[in-house]
DNA sequence: TATTAATATGTGCATATACACATGTGCATA
DNA sequence: TATGCACATGTGTATATGCACATATTAATA
């Protein structure tokens, strides 16, 4: 099969887009002997932070839509790291890390910390202060 | 409800997700009067470069899974933006923009042009052509 | 007290993405 | 010819994401 002539892509989005997918590939690689991807690896610190609260909070507190957080967090309940304590009515149901999932982020942070590292050099350490800069300039239009 | 008080997020993986997920939402905005999305839209400019050919080419070309590519590709032709040509078995299928898709990524374009502009603002001219490059080396660590 | 506000949760649908697996076709070669 | 490799396609399953909608509970207020 002929292989056709790539162009030069103008798009900055559709460039974001494919960037952060290597990038999540990269992290995912990574923490693959802990079995996470590094969205759930993330949630699972932001629940260790804030240590129990409902999952309308948890939402808030990740910037994540609180359907998107609603379903990341069944797939940690059904690998045990998280569980969700009853309360007198649904409204009052707390989540928090079970010991598996303390013990699953203490492993993985070795991992990630090691990504991490290597992600810094890729991007340079004189660049970092001002590329997380422009990230959150990119944020700031939501 | 009480609001958490936020951390300092370390992970450029997911500062990173963040942030294109901000993009990705702007350029879906500015590009909603033709009802596209910025994926649909630049699939639908990269089947226009390349005219004919088949999926597996386009995904190689689109740099995604070919199954992804089946998939955008699927809601493209219900949209009747694209079209495909049947050959004699399954192998020799085509596909290709239909009149409707041609007019379609006509007046996204300038809807297109106008968020560009934006982001580049956004980024700064100064910082583009460093920004950009960072971009490249992280899609190099797949 | 009855109605409304605010708060919390969940499901259906949709897009975007990719891996594993199954299937089909055509050519080269043993 | 038969076998296998290269190429092309499609489905099942999964994660990640968010909007629209429905429902339930609590607090505030008319």
């Amino acid at each position: 099969m002929s292989n056709i002539e790539p162009r030069e892509i103008k798009c900055y989005g559709i460039k974001f887009k494919r960037a952060s997918s290597a990038l999540t590939k990269y992290y995912d690689s990574m923490l693959k002997p802990v079995n996470l991807t590094v969205s759930q690896f993330s949630l699972l610190n932001d629940i260790k932070y804030i240590k129990t609260c409902n999952k309308t909070q948890l939402a808030k507190y990740a910037k994540l839509d609180r359907t998107t957080i609603i379903r990341n967090l069944n797939v940690l309940l059904e690998k045990g790291l998280v569980e969700e304590i009853e309360g007198e009515t649904n409204r009052n149901n707390l989540i928090q890390l079970t010991k598996l999932g303390n013990l699953t982020i203490e492993q993985g942070y070795v991992l990630w910390k090691q990504a991490q590292k290597n992600i810094r050099e890729t991007i340079g350490e004189e660049n970092l202060g001002l590329f997380l800069k422009t990230l959150e300039d990119i944020e700031k239009l939501t």
